[in-house]
DNA sequence: TTGTAAGCGTTATCAA
DNA sequence: TTGATAACGCTTACAA
């Protein structure tokens, strides 16, 4: 492995001026850079990334933590930081998390280490507290609502499109809608806007019986409309979390020979499109743009990015 | 920024006794074990993973190049490769190259300044006799056929499931076939196994106004099959490289009220399923898996994982 | 069982 | 404009 001293050596300079000139620097002659870099050119020498990092103290990386790419959401994301990343000349590592905290928290100790320059966290199991503590080893960006955490943050603002989508709703006359949700209200942000939203335009509490909660495939949609009917509730309409989602449902409706009701998707997928009915852009390859901007500018900020409500049927 | 120097100094051992403690070596008497350990825990201190790589001469990092996330293909790649690496204790650094070889040579150029352990190639611009020339510097795995470039691989073998999926179309009396290809011919490995099938199931090669390249998203589909109509050709079947695109060239034909040509679809995606078009499954997490596999354990192998014809109709 | 000291390959400070 | 040399923070022979 031929090094920054061999060079030198080779060229009868030192390894400062060697430096240099592979990071043209001024103050280095002509003759000079020529010379040492002709032997850079016949020792066909590279410099190592690694011995760089560590003398700089920067890893030019960004370790990015989420739970899977089964979703179309963390595909979004993940999109618009590798776009952003690469215009910035970062790099993006990725860190599965499959929503288990104590994986996260391996993140987190290697973030002490040093190994990522900054970190983002598509989701996160840990509470926010948790995570703001370890600000002091650097930027942490969440790709969710901050609350009182103190973190930075890009995320989606769904609620007033969540109010707006749900207000459709009641002014076609659906009284009874059910709420499908990937996680459970209590942990996580977009299940609780969902329900606050319902809240706003309902007037009440969304009941435990009008939700399903671990929604995150077609055919967990289908089975949850299932388990509606068994129970004997009818529906007006369902608020679906993805459109692929919506149509595992309106599977379930037509294979028990019921009559299919409202459906409103999310995520602005093919399958929404195919079956026509409306949807929500949440704009997340932005939002995933956004994230990287602050993880390397280290800004302390929050950025809320619109969600659209698609009606075009 | 507290190091191992002062640990050692505090606890009044070597440096090497506290890495020994870092590193749950033996050679430590429970006593002293203890002793370093206290320290460590009252300065909080963790070592430097920078420092450690260029130590150990490793960064357990592969890098993956990939030319975006739009494609299913692509997504599922990653998927079975974060798994993998996730279970091998190594990280996986994302490289999006978007199909330029310029970019692709960036990557390389940072594979020899040892910035990873190994490299994938889930798909490449690059010739791959320029690619397999970087294998001095470390493992380099790619995701098609490697042909005679000595390059490990790991990848679908697609052929003859092409086969087996152009003679159901055969049999059903299909004559007139057109090919929907994401890239050319020239340059695609994916696309020459289509064409190689055709051959082979109808004895002669494409004729160029049957084909139809650069075709990677729905609406590419429909246009594809908008210019098929204009142009005033009939096909009784259409091969499309994804659900998604036959889906796209459905479409095309509902909206200029003409009658369906027979559509086989790829990738197993949710759309066909919807559309209940016959698809095929390449198996893309598995050969993701194995590719990390070889980049980690540095075999020069290849593996061929079988495609999938599924027809459920 | 523990310690010394030489790497690992750069960058950066400061003197010349 | 160039060069010595001290960081950067760890691992690992080899010696004790």
């Amino acid at each position: 492995m031929t090094n920054i001293h061999d060079v030198a050596r080779l060229s009868g300079y030192s390894v400062s001026t060697v430096s240099r000139v592979l990071n043209h620097k001024d103050y280095v002659t002509t003759e000079t850079r020529a010379a040492v870099q002709k032997v850079i050119d016949e020792l066909d020498y590279v410099p190592n990334d690694v011995a760089r990092d560590l003398s700089r103290g920067k890893t030019m990386t960004i370790g990015v933590i989420l739970p899977n790419l089964d979703h179309p959401y963390f595909v979004q994301l993940i999109q618009g930081i590798t776009k952003a990343a690469f215009v910035a000349d970062y790099h993006v590592i990725l860190l599965s998390s499959r929503f288990e905290a104590e994986i996260e928290r391996t993140y987190l100790a290697a973030f002490r280490r040093k190994a990522y320059d900054a970190l983002i966290f598509t989701s996160h199991g840990l509470p926010l507290a948790e995570i703001a503590t370890y600000q002091k080893y650097g930027p942490i960006v969440i790709c969710q609502p901050p609350r009182d955490s103190g973190l930075s943050a890009a995320y989606a603002h769904r609620r007033q499109t969540y109010v707006q989508a749900l207000t459709t709703l009641k002014v076609q006359g659906c009284q009874r809608v059910a709420l499908l949700m990937s996680r459970p209200i209590a942990v996580s942000e977009t299940s609780q806007a969902t329900a606050e939203a319902y809240r706003i335009v309902y007037g009440e509490s969304p009941r435990p019986a009008m939700l399903a909660t671990d929604v995150i495939t077609m055919a967990d949609g289908q089975r949850a409309a299932e388990r509606f009917i068994a129970s004997g509730q009818t529906f007006e309409a369902i608020f679906a979390n993805s459109d692929d989602i919506a149509v595992g449902v309106q599977r379930a409706y037509q294979q028990a020979k019921l009559p299919v009701p409202v459906l409103i998707g999310q995520e602005h997928q093919l399958s929404g499109e195919l079956a026509q009915f409306p949807t929500i852009d949440h704009h997340c390859q932005i939002v995933g743009q956004q994230a990287l901007q602050l993880a390397v500018s280290g800004e302390k900020r929050r950025i809320a990015i619109d969600s659209e409500f698609i009606n075009n049927w």
